[in-house]
DNA sequence: ATATATACTGACTAATCAGTCTATATTGTG
DNA sequence: CACAATATAGACTGATTAGTCAGTATATAT
């Protein structure tokens, strides 16, 4: 990737989760990026298109945070967590990236085929899960609620150790997960 | 209220959900609401007054739904799921009010002071469950991760049933409350 | 009925925006 | 080295923006 071209994305990353996408000027993410806006232009075709390659840019950086690493070796609750707590520790020292896919996911700035690339990557990962969900220890619940209640407790665990920063340590990330699990437990 | 006041609340309401505060103009607002710019800028000094009434009206409309009817006679877990309902279903039913809530909660175009003021009034509502938190079946977690908790089983919930409109049925609902119960109970 | 305040209108303005254009610099290739 | 392709720069433009203003209509009070 061209050092400028990635000096523009985080610009513009910073940018957009502080003061949105139209609150942000294509002058201001040039001039934060320390380049010309001719050169944002350049590399980016549109503002349409820029905000388009963060999303794919933030999401890729996010599959390679909670990387597929599923061990049938290991016990299904072990992997869950694993998993759960890669997605929450990228979200914590992520802030700006994780923000940034929560608040664009479901926005019209970004393009449903966009969405639909990052979403198909995004479903690779959970395939592997699916096959422990079966005949496990976790309450029958469509497939979809249980992305949606995962996604939410991660949410809410980032949300809480952003305001409590101070709270953020091993034994009170364990608790969180509790939550999650004697929830989604039978 | 006067009418046209009212209009342009719900105009601003519908599109700055849709498009965003910068991405709605003033002149979109007025003209959807059906009545000239001027007539706006009478009744809201700027755009951002705008935006701060509405944040006040919508969290005061989240407030008389989910009236503090707290039950002393009744079960902790009953007075609790009445709560959690209640919130869930003002989400559903009100999805414009919801999202705009969820957008503008951790935004910067809500000043800081007009937040306070919606936040002293909410914290109004849940003192009434603190006293019944103490002592009773829950798990021994802070008090702003419950709520944190509490927050995010609503909003993945509500999301859920966005996605799933027919899913929505009693059953569903219960089940939905029971994950997030079995979290916090011991 | 008259006076005063409030509600409303839409044309207007200075500032700002996304995107263009022409020119210059840097890099890669044979 | 030569020369083509790519990268960078920043002044510029037509369109759009938040907010103003001068005047008109409607409501309220005495």
């Amino acid at each position: 990737m061209n050092e400028k071209k990635q000096l523009l994305l985080n610009a513009a990353l910073k940018l957009f989760v502080e003061k949105g996408f139209h609150g942000t000027s294509t002058s201001e993410i040039a001039k934060t990026a320390g380049v010309a806006t001719g050169t944002l232009f350049h590399h980016f075709k549109t503002k349409q298109e820029l905000i388009n390659s963060l999303y794919l840019y933030t999401k890729e950086q996010l599959l390679t945070a909670i990387t597929m690493d599923y061990q049938d070796s290991e016990q299904f609750k072990s992997n869950l967590k694993r998993l759960w707590l890669n997605f929450t520790h990228f979200g914590i020292e992520n802030s700006d990236m994780f923000q940034f896919i929560i608040i664009f996911h479901s926005s019209p700035y970004i393009t449903s085929l966009t969405k639909e690339q990052a979403e198909t990557r995004f479903d690779d990962v959970l395939i592997f899960y699916r096959k422990g969900i079966e005949n496990q220890e976790i309450k029958t619940v469509k497939d979809e609620m249980m992305v949606e209640f995962f996604l939410g407790t991660i949410f809410s665990t980032v949300n809480y150790f952003n305001k409590h920063p101070e709270q953020l340590n091993e034994k009170n990330m364990n608790l969180t997960f509790e939550l999650f699990w004697d929830g989604i437990s039978k």
